[in-house]
DNA sequence: CAGCATCCGTCACGATACTG
DNA sequence: CAGTATCGTGACGGATGCTG
């Protein structure tokens, strides 16, 4: 019997909504998220070049935050020079699907 | 012939992921629309009551924000006390099932 | 009752330089 | 190449008091 409301408790930290705002907000996670979502696995400096206007500090701390939340994925080859692969993990993935229903909606209302 | 794609071109203003995130975004326009889905049509002071936390500055603030946005209609009684009742926009309410279903997401997935 | 004005603190974000 | 370290700034949000 679920009610038709968004967050039970007005205000509370445990809404889902509120969580994902977190974890996907800020100014440059979603466009790593598109980034990738669109190319792939992508390097570090790949996305440094492709996300316009993205600094070193805040690309290295949206993709660290990311990695944590379980959004993507790092992986480190020892080659020489060291080359290094970020990519969207599942469950990242099975989010893209709702935010383009988001972003559909935006374009059509907006 | 749409693409897979969230953002076409990642970091321009175009994208309709950012206008969405731009309109729910900060830290209290999500709690605003909750608790008026909950609660329908809902007086000021009601507002404030119900999200705890929220100060004047911030709910009056939000509340012009959200209705220039189009989510949110203002209504003013000129009874004597004033009575201001606000409620969601048809624009609004079509936005709810999709936040659901992150509000979902989030609750499965954080 | 329903707000507005003002002042102030904090933190996300940015610029720059440097390192394994 | 793939980051870290440090410092600076401005916008967002909070506290308080006042008004139609």
């Amino acid at each position: 019997m679920t009610k038709d409301v968004i967050c039970e408790t007005v205000g509370g930290d445990g809404c889902g909504l509120k969580k994902v705002l977190d974890i996907i907000g800020g100014k440059w996670k979603i466009l790593i998220l598109c980034a990738m979502k669109n190319q792939g696995p992508m390097r570090y400096g790949q996305l440094r070049k492709t996300i316009v206007g993205i600094t070193n500090t805040m690309l290295a701390q949206s993709l660290k935050e990311m990695n944590k939340d379980g959004l993507v994925q790092r992986k480190q080859y020892d080659e020489m020079p060291v080359r290094v692969e970020y990519s969207l993990t599942p469950k990242a993935e099975s989010m893209v699907p709702i935010l383009m229903e988001l972003k559909e909606w935006g374009e059509a209302n907006l």
